[in-house]
RNA sequence: GUGGCUGUAGCUCAAUGGCAGAGCACUUGACUGUGGAUCAAGGGGUUGAGGGUUCGAGCCCCUUCAGCCACCCCA
């Protein structure tokens, strides 16, 4: 170990080397051209936030426990915003009078959550949101699963590796009460029903007994959440699945009466996406209808749907498959100028200059040094040209060019060495 | 917040409680105008940190930190 100790990262973030970070802006490029597809436009929020903006419907788990808080210098609670949907919210309240509705939104940036880091979670990720608020057709909800089908299709996912599930808060909740289950009990029973593929049956029956369901009213839930055509009962599901069917995206998407989702605002649809093999268990993305979160945070009564994608799990899921594009390391230089000597240094100088001002990429090596390790530079660093101006290309007014890839070197008088560098890249 | 596993050279990893090593990478040279291949030499370590047991600790014990994995929860 070395002598001093590098001061540490802080846990659950990640330092963006060049190669990750060439991960992150393809997948961001990739992301840009969906959404611009369907025409959504990007925006951005703060990263800070007032805690009040999540209080009030987020979810207790999530500002209680996962929010990162602290007080700033003013004493007012400040929270790095674990969600971006409020601040939306906020954003549209703010300038409700002016926009023209419906809105498309789109966004990529950081969110943060004060959890222990493992498989496909961290405590800083960066999260793709994708809203459209000012419709309330299931048609507005079917448009979301034709955004996330071109995506996978886009980056390879077939409809045998990840699948959106679906299902409709109203549609549940008309069973709760027809089944006598209190509104205040709903959001147990939610929790009851999001945790049935992780409990063995027996402790979810004696669970849902805990939070106050008869033996029958879970009998009947039971038969409610195996019931694959239970999406027939709902006027929404049903022209929701219509719409999914014309967009093209059917092959992606399942109704499936389990999936609930943890957060409080959704009113109606929710979905998320799975990994099919189950070896990459966290939802590859989430989402829903929410109808009043635009009052909530003080605006006029607005209804909205939308998703958020992290790029932890999907990057996980696309690794595993193998997607994650090759070649996505080259090295920006195209040439690199190598330095003959020291009285050479303002030839080399120059033509960088001159091969810049011709539109290439120009990498000079910032000092006189043994030739061989300069090429060998070039080498490691993958610059597919080098040129040079040695003593008798000085004397000669021309450049020495070299193809790297080939091994092939010319000399070509010093107007031509940017074309000829073109041939070479070719 | 709970539990398990792992921390040795830049990287991947060895080393019965008995001289801290290999491969790759790096530097230099063979090759005084040229990378990749080969050969040779060289630099590099408080074995994550702190304490304990022992004649002797990379190894055993305790504490602590970090990373990974699972639980919890999931935006």
């Amino acid at each position: 170990m070395a002598k001093k100790t590098i001061i540490g990262s802080v846990k659950g973030t990640r330092d963006f080397y060049p190669e990750r970070m060439a991960v992150r802006s393809w997948l961001y490029r990739t992301l840009k051209e969906v959404a611009e597809a369907f025409g959504y436009q990007e925006y951005e929020g703060p990263i800070l936030e007032t805690l009040d903006l999540y209080a009030a419907k987020s979810g207790e788990e999530l500002v209680k426990e996962q929010a990162y808080v602290f007080e700033d210098r003013g004493g007012d609670l400040i929270t790095l915003r674990p969600e971006l949907t409020p601040t939306l919210a906020r954003m549209i309240a703010q300038r409700q009078k002016q926009l023209h509705f419906p809105v498309r939104w789109w966004s990529f940036g950081p969110f943060w959550r004060y959890e222990r880091p493992q498989k496909g979670r961290l405590r800083e990720f960066f999260q793709w949101n994708v809203d459209m608020l000012g419709v309330d057709t299931p048609e507005a909800d079917a448009e979301m699963m034709a955004i996330i089908a071109h995506f996978f299709r886009k980056v390879g996912l077939t409809p045998e590796m990840v699948q959106i599930r679906v299902n409709n808060r109203r549609l549940m909740d008309d069973h709760f009460q027809r089944l006598g289950i209190p509104a205040e009990a709903r959001m147990a029973v939610s929790n009851w029903v999001d945790r049935r593929q992780k409990m063995s049956p027996a402790d979810w029956e004696a669970y849902g007994r805990d939070i106050g369901l008869d033996a029958g009213q879970i009998h009947e839930l039971v038969a409610l959440l195996d019931d694959p055509n239970l999406w027939q009962e709902s006027e929404e599901l049903v022209r929701f699945f219509r719409a999914v069917e014309a967009l093209g995206a059917s092959e992606y998407v399942t109704y499936d009466a389990g999936i609930v989702r943890g957060l409080l605002y959704y009113t109606g649809t929710v979905f998320e996406a799975q990994e099919m093999a189950g070896e990459i268990r966290r939802a590859v993305l989430g989402g829903g209808r929410y109808d009043n979160l635009l009052a909530d945070v003080g605006g006029e009564p607005l209804s909205g749907i939308g998703f958020a994608m992290g790029d932890v799990v999907i990057t996980l899921v696309l690794e595993k498959y193998g997607l994650l594009p090759d070649r996505l390391q080259a090295h920006p230089a195209q040439v690199m100028v190598a330095v003959f000597a020291e009285d050479m240094l303002p030839h080399s100088l120059q033509l960088s200059s001159e091969l810049r001002a011709a539109g290439l990429n120009v990498l000079m090596y910032p000092k006189a040094a043994k030739l061989g390790k300069q090429f060998k530079y070039a080498n490691r660093l993958g610059i597919p040209v080098v040129a040079l101006i040695g003593e008798d290309e000085a004397a000669s007014h021309s450049v020495a060019v070299k193809n790297m890839t080939s091994g092939e070197q010319v000399v070509v008088p010093r107007a031509q060495a940017a074309e000829k560098i073109c041939q070479f890249l070719a």
